[in-house]
RNA sequence: GCCAAGAUAGCUCAGUUGGCAGAGCAACUGAUUCGUAAUCAGUAGGUCGUGAGUUCAAUUCUCAUUCUUGGCUCCA
């Protein structure tokens, strides 16, 4: 039969194996990077015939993105194969191929230790070494079930009957055999590069009724250099970890004694919330919102009222005051609706843009606690927009508009995504229908892409929500922005229309950075504690040379002050480049030097924390030289701020 | 919430097979007056997360608890 093989025309025998036809058409040493062969969309074992229908035959090399899931897939297989050997009665369940390696899940009468990682890993090595052939074999059904069955791999049978299939494959390589889809490396010997990372629990199938497993995730590439990289990266971006740099720049800490998921913010990290607040103020104020603020804990019954306490409850904290229950406040809207209340609404005065940055308190279960990012108590910048039905498509426009300039502000990558009805839900089909296509039309009106979410609304209603990605490759959810029939009818919200009769408004929560807790978090991680200039907590330092320059480092020091700049003093009795090494360290952005040569000239000699050095320049000139750096990113997107105006 | 690991000085960490608790940095004092990533010397600093139990003796062993971490489930 005659195929092509990368580009090249070859000529094979009926019945021929991929691995001889890629053999053929390629030069040896591309042939020894090839991991599984692909035809059309079809991945193939270097092991397995050219199908007959195969015309066109390409190789996956190792580098490959789809070679890097053949070979973490088989890595996961080759430390099954270990797992089994050193404890024979653990079971085996799944075990995929995820971004930038692979796990395993088993089920093991005791919890592995990390000196069971060392001899998994140990055992992984030496299945390497004896280079066993991973095999393929076709069984029906029933064979397969009871092959496992024999085993004892009962999970492997639980899986045979969930996927209803008529055939099953089935790779083995040395004595390990499991029920896989494949395709798989030729041989053990061609993996050459991983690292077992961590072992977790992980319930069966994903779902916390069943019974916890074990799950091992390890790391795979295509050679060591590679892995070396990825554990290099790793290693990177922990340093850039915002809880480590939130203690290392003493911005905010937490303390057993307040309770988890609480944060206390220290004077630093405080000033940068301040400045990001305020500067929140400012730009909701300039795009037509009002500010107002609702008390912590709100009276039971109105939470009853609005179908939180029938589909929150679990994560609201409640207290009694004389008899009378209380609910503290997991989001914001219950009093922007009274305020929305409090005066007849004409169809001239919406829509109403209500903003509060409201301090929310949930109570999230204690395992997903983590830093910043995810806390129990929080501020977030959150609005609530009543407006007539015909208004909504813009607003929710509007409020897009606003996401994006903030994500172009701090160069953030992101993407929408568009989440709709959840199970435990208020409010009619109708209604979800109508919102769900609200938010579709506004996105695609103004082509903007999206994914759906199926069944992952809030109770209220759909909701677009932003995702941003941090310096680790986790995403984070900061933006939302939510559609709601439901407040505005069960607080009877309405409006007195042009034909003079009463009509009811529409409402969206959203919310633009999220939660500040974790927007910070996120831009520590980002900008790996080096804030940019305008949200530098200390902006620049002064440092003399010697005790004869503090006269003069002082009146620098209230110059700058009186300019707005955040500025500190170090006029210690240390040596320069302790001063220096100590504000790097702290990653102030400028370093404003000051010995006898300046002090003569009323001059001090710049340094910047990335290494750039304008020289000696005039009191006034470094003032403006900070000042202009801390406008930079405003010149950039849609905003304007200043932190003194 | 579930599975697992951890908590020792302000920070980073060592240590005790159960017998007076250690280092570096930071702090404080003194010397030094120095030009762009760590000057030298000295002093002080701990109920070994918290509460019980076992023991002649617990930071170490056991149990409970709080908090943190890695996952799972869930979310801004």
């Amino acid at each position: 039969m005659q195929i092509e093989v990368a580009g090249n025309q070859i000529e094979l025998a009926e019945g021929a194996l991929c691995a001889d036809a890629l053999k053929e058409g390629l030069s040896k040493k591309q042939f020894k990077k090839v991991v599984v062969a692909k035809c059309g969309e079809d991945m193939l074992d270097l092991t397995a015939a050219v199908p007959t229908a195969c015309t066109t035959l390409e190789p996956v090399f190792a580098d490959s993105e789809e070679g890097l899931v053949v070979i973490r897939h088989s890595t996961a297989h080759l430390m099954a194969e270990a797992v089994k050997k050193l404890f024979p009665t653990a079971k085996v369940t799944i075990g995929p191929s995820i971004k930038d390696g692979f796990y395993y899940d088993f089920d093991y009468e005791r919890p592995f230790t990390p000196e069971d990682l060392e001899a998994i890993e140990k055992e992984m090595l030496s299945s390497v070494g004896a280079n066993k052939d991973f095999a393929c074999q076709t069984m029906t059904a029933d064979e397969a079930r009871t092959y496992f069955a024999d085993m004892n791999e009962d999970y492997k049978g639980e899986l045979i009957d969930d996927l209803g299939e008529d055939e099953y494959s089935i790779y083995t390589h040395g004595d390990f055999s499991d029920l896989c889809r494949g395709p798989h490396v030729a041989r053990t010997g061609m993996l050459k590069a991983f690292k077992l990372l961590s072992v977790a629990g992980a319930y069966w199938r994903g779902d916390e009724k069943n019974k916890m497993l074990q799950r091992i995730y390890g790391t795979a590439w295509q050679d060591p250099k590679a892995l070396k990289k990825h554990l290099f990266r790793l290693d990177e971006a922990k340093k850039r970890d915002h809880r480590k740099l939130g203690t290392q720049l003493d911005l905010f800490s937490t303390h057993e004694d307040i309770g988890g998921g609480m944060i206390m913010w220290h004077p630093k990290g405080g000033l940068v919330r301040a400045i990001l607040e305020d500067w929140e103020r400012k730009e909701h104020l300039k795009r037509g919102y009002d500010i107002v603020q609702g008390p912590l804990i709100l009276k039971q019954e109105l939470w009853e009222k609005s179908g939180h306490y029938e589909n929150y409850k679990e994560n609201m904290y409640f207290t009694e005051i004389d008899d009378q229950g209380y609910g503290i406040k997991p989001m914001n809207c219950l009093a922007h609706m009274l305020i929305y209340k409090r005066k007849t609404q004409s169809y001239r005065d919406l829509p109403q843009r209500y903003f509060e940055l409201g301090v929310v308190h949930r109570h999230e279960k204690s395992g997903v606690l983590h830093g910043l990012m995810r806390v129990r108590s929080f501020t977030q910048d959150d609005a609530h927009l009543i407006c007539r039905p015909d208004q909504l498509q813009d607003e929710i426009i509007g409020v897009f508009h606003f996401v994006k300039d903030l994500m172009d502000l701090f160069s953030f990558e992101f993407r929408a995504e568009i989440s709709t009805r959840p199970e435990k839900s208020v409010g009619t089909d109708a209604d979800w229908e109508l919102a769900t296509s609200a938010l579709e039309n506004a996105l695609d009106s103004i082509d903007e892409e999206y994914t759906i979410n199926e069944g992952d609304g809030a109770f209220y209603g759909p909701k677009i929500d932003i995702i941003l990605e941090d310096s680790l490759g986790r995403s984070w959810q900061c933006a939302t922005i939510q559609c709601d029939f439901t407040l505005p009818e069960r607080f009877d919200l309405v409006y007195v229309g042009e034909d003079g009769a009463r009509h009811r408004p529409v409402m969206l929560h959203r919310v633009i950075l999220g939660s500040i807790e974790r927007f910070v978090g996120v831009l520590i991680e980002h900008f790996a504690g080096a804030l940019p200039v305008w949200l530098a907590p200390v902006q620049a330092r002064l440092m003399n040379v010697t005790d004869s320059q503090i006269e003069f480092s002082e009146k620098a020091k209230q110059f700058m002050l009186s300019k707005g700049i955040r500025v500190e003093a170090d006029i210690r009795n240390e040596k320069l480049g302790y001063k220096v090494r100590e504000a790097q360290v702290e990653k102030i952005p400028y370093m404003l030097v000051i010995g006898d040569k300046e002090v003569e000239a009323g001059c001090v000699n710049i340094r910047s924390r990335d290494g750039e050095d304008p020289g000696m320049v005039t009191l006034e000139e470094a003032a403006q030289l900070i000042l202009d750096a801390a406008q930079e990113p405003f010149k950039l997107g849609g905003m304007s701020y200043s932190f003194s105006g």
